[in-house]
DNA sequence: TATGAATGAGATTTCATTCAT
DNA sequence: TATGAATGAAATCTCATTCAT
């Protein structure tokens, strides 16, 4: 479903050399990711990061410009991720609060699954103002398709007439907060918790009918 | 509504001399939680807050017992103020809905009125563990609270059969992100945003008679 | 046997009021040499003494003009003490090893005696220069007196032919370091302590002959 | 005579690297060392250390994990010596009171020699209590093979009957006292005064013969 | 006499980053 | 590519001392 996310990282790749690079970046960024993640960009260390990728923290710098540049990768290529389910969404043809769901879920996995330990929406205050721009662009970007399919919704007459703006940052809210307390090792998946959280958020605004109600009960096991 | 809150600190101030000291101190953490919310707990220096709150930085020690110690109280001080809207959401007799409701709307108030700049359930893990542990209980007891008030209307038949943990976080996390985006200069007053991600969050779990429905859009105007 | 020490602090005391301030005076003293001993200089507190004198620190200073004041008159006080016991020591008409005896009898006792928690010899290069040269006045006229009694006992033929300034200097080593390890809630008494060492110390540079023997171990329990 | 001493600090040094390592290892101790003597440990800054040792104050953290540890091993470097010159004169067939007095000898060369400035015995009390304890106990060591070596020369009627534990600190406090007033641009050099002051603290203790009288004045040669 | 409030200077330590190898 | 060594800036916190009451 997500293809070529984080292609400005890894190009082709033709060289055996280029590829082992690229390797490294990904070991590093996911090990930054998830200490991003757990500690909070500031209580996190260079020397940190260095250990769990496991090299030097002068050698971080060959790979990247600094703290800075891994932080603002790691919400680059999270959001990335997230656009890409917003455009899948948006050609599926299907209901609006269908092709809503359909953009929660990929959003909460990408910030839950080990793989991708992603950092979006968050910490973004701690960018210098030159990246800090790009990455609010690229947010502001996903948030405003999040509204327009809110937006859409409530047009067609499939979702009630709440402020989508309002509406989707609550939505936004209540997903991010998810790195918060979840743990991989507990007792829920990922996948569940991203299926009942998008049901529960989707019918805060979905338009009550009996087939609606029938449709999201039937959707409930995925991948 | 809120009346005996941080009886811990505001003492009945007898003397002058504890009256101001009062005063001091409720200047200290009102800047240090502003300060908190708007950087980070990490990324506020002990001379941004003495700053704020126009003292020297070394004095900020005669008042607290260090940044972990203000940090804590702002933390304390915001979940007494949630845990009495629970209290009196609980005395009230009213639906489950109602109540539900009334409690959510306290709790975006409590963080976003700018009298009392607070921070409950952020940077949790910024504190040292002793201090951690005491605001983790009070926290988990909130949080307990809000659980069971969802529990008992799935019980009731008044809400709809979902995971109330589950419910729960996802209603704490869209309420806490408030902070991050909401502005006291905006268009939207903290009032309003109360009240309409309330009514968002309580019917995506809210059995749908049109009765409640009339209900909810009654309630509308808070104080 | 030790009259009028600390004159300069103790006056007449005519008025209730001045004797007040000399109660005080000396109670605030007791607790700073208790400290200095136990903790050295630097890592005692103002705010200790004041705690263990029972008084504020911002008193402290109507009775004393700093800190390095009170080491001062700490060191001053027992200096007064020691070189009162020499004086005694050369009026009393004695063998030169008794008379140094006496002096290093009661220099161990002024240490050591809970009553006057001295710390004469020590920590003299925390004073400032001015303070400093009048302590180091009064310690080396102490030191030449004891040196002179030694080497009085050289010329005499009563003690052995060593450099009497560095058997003075062994003798204060030995009995400075006391304070490192005497403890008055354990077995020996501080009179006992001065009793052997002195013992100890002058047997080192005395002549032996049979009387000398027998008179040593006479001596033995003094009050 | 002291060869294998600090073999933790400095392994054999493989790598020029790790050689190099060592060398500043050292050259910071021994800036240390002397610094901490001069002024005691709450006195000397980092700063001061790193001036002396010719680096950045933060650079020291890259060789030693902060102030206390370099307190540790000042100590720890200098009470192996000490431990060191204990067991060769326990191998050496000699008399008692030659036993003892190559022990005080070495005792007060390792305190003295500019080579290496070390600090046994003193500021135990500023180290935290994991390193305390160790240092404490590798100190009671001493301090007790010490004390033996008095007993057993008391036992065999070499010595007389005096309290070995106060003997042995008595002399300790005298040999522990020379840092207070030994200048190495001064008159007497460390081992003339390692030479005399031993003389005298073993006299105090010795049995009179005319034979030990003797041995005494032979023994002189240090090197 | 007595004290809480206040502060400037300075302490140790951390950290992102650069440099030499 | 890789790393130990090195550093300047900044962080929290302590403390002797002064001031207003």
């Amino acid at each position: 479903m997500v293809r070529k996310s984080n292609s400005r990282l890894q190009s082709a790749a033709a060289t055996p050399r280029a590829r082992r690079r690229d390797r490294q970046r990904d070991a590093i960024l996911h090990a930054a990711a998830q200490l991003f993640r757990e500690r909070g960009f500031t209580d996190t260390g260079m020397r940190d990061i260095a250990a769990a990728a496991d090299l030097s923290a002068a050698n971080l710098y060959h790979y990247f410009d600094g703290k800075h540049d891994l932080l603002f990768y790691c919400q680059d290529r999270a959001l990335d991720r997230m656009l890409d389910a917003v455009a899948t969404a948006r050609r599926a043809a299907a209901s609006a609060p269908e092709r809503l769901r359909s953009v929660l879920v990929a959003h909460v996995r990408t910030l839950l699954d080990d793989i991708e330990g992603a950092t979006a929406h968050l910490q973004i205050e701690s960018l210098p103002p030159a990246l800090r721009t790009a990455i609010v662009r690229k947010r502001d970007r996903y948030e405003r398709a999040l509204r327009r399919l809110i937006a859409d919704g409530v047009r067609s007459g499939e979702l009630i007439d709440m402020d989508p703006a309002l509406v989707a940052r609550a939505m936004l809210g209540a997903m991010n907060w998810t790195v918060t307390w979840f743990r991989p090792e507990g007792a829920d998946t990922a996948a569940a918790v991203g299926d009942v959280i998008s049901r529960y958020l989707v019918r805060g605004v979905a338009m009550r009918t009996p087939a609606t109600k029938r449709q999201l009960s039937v959707v409930r096991r995925p991948s």
